[in-house]
DNA sequence: CCCCTGGCGCAATATCATTGCAGGACCCCA
DNA sequence: TGGGGTCCTGCAATGATATTGCGCCAGGGG
């Protein structure tokens, strides 16, 4: 989990991670091939990719509705002041919902984007008036997802 | 993939998912080992997962900043119009641009919520104009993340 | 020209995935 | 109450994979 220097990523890591973002329960041995290299130096790089922190983790991606979450919702969140402990204590209060998926703070003072889930719209109604009457915040601006066109893994390669 | 009935997950299952969606390039004993299971009905329980679509697939989560994308951001966009053929053509065209990862339609008419990313603020520029230039586009707000307080992958389970 | 470094493939071995099979729990219905 | 399904488990065998050790080759300096 090195912070510093350059990668330094070849033709070849670039095609790993490509096909490890796209599959990342692939074996080795077809990752090899796909990559046009033999296991052992395959393996080696991806051990590598992983130590270095490039690969973060591999997650399975589990359909929210199959397990009951029918409704995913941005929040726009602003609060009333950008100090510091404000901010801190609101990260606070998001990161703890298990709802809350996603906690982005956003430039321009005193504003966060969250991704939610909720079980149905009952649910997604008290989620936002739970916001609403957070400490310290000023509005909220709900934002349904109705349709997802585009859900890409992860970032562009190449 | 089917799209139906009762997806009837006990504890078990439950259990799978929680560990898969938290790491899923564990080995399949190991995950056994974890659920308290041996491990051919562990592997059989995942492969019906990953039948029924509740596991849609599994990715490598790959730090964006060490492949060279700096920038986070998201584009909340408003369109001109509610007609069909124009959310349409523009979905085409942000699913076609590599740098937006996720592309949202929100409920209340004509608004999409993007995320993309960005090699450097010229990159971002450039493209938040081309997104405001864009056909039928009448208004980009863009949402820079300047901090990410939580990233969970997937749903709550249980 | 030789040495050092780095990365590769081969081959051996430890682990893991996968399949076939037998047994137990549960349920329905006679 | 008891036979016959159904479903799911664990055990054991077998084929694949992951992992390690090692020798080889290519490129960059002295």
């Amino acid at each position: 989990m090195n912070r510093e220097p350059e990668p330094d990523l070849d033709s070849v890591d670039l095609h790993i991670l490509t096909e490890l973002q796209q599959d990342g329960r692939m074996t080795n041995v077809e990752l090899a091939r796909r990559v046009n290299l033999s296991a052992p130096p395959c393996l080696r790089r991806v051990r590598r990719l992983e130590e270095t922190g490039i690969i973060r983790g591999y997650h399975a991606d589990v359909d929210p509705v199959a397990l009951g979450w029918e409704i995913t919702f941005f929040a726009l969140v602003g609060l009333e002041s950008q100090k510091q402990a404000i901010l801190e204590a609101f990260e606070v209060l998001a990161t703890t919902w298990p709802e809350v998926r996603e906690c982005h703070m956003i430039r321009g003072g005193g504003d966060f984007l969250l991704r939610l889930v909720a079980r149905d719209t009952a649910h997604e109604n008290e989620l936002t008036s739970r916001l609403t009457n957070a400490p310290s915040v000023l509005r909220v601006q709900t934002l349904q997802t109705i349709r997802t066109a585009k859900d890409a893994a992860g970032v562009p390669i190449g």
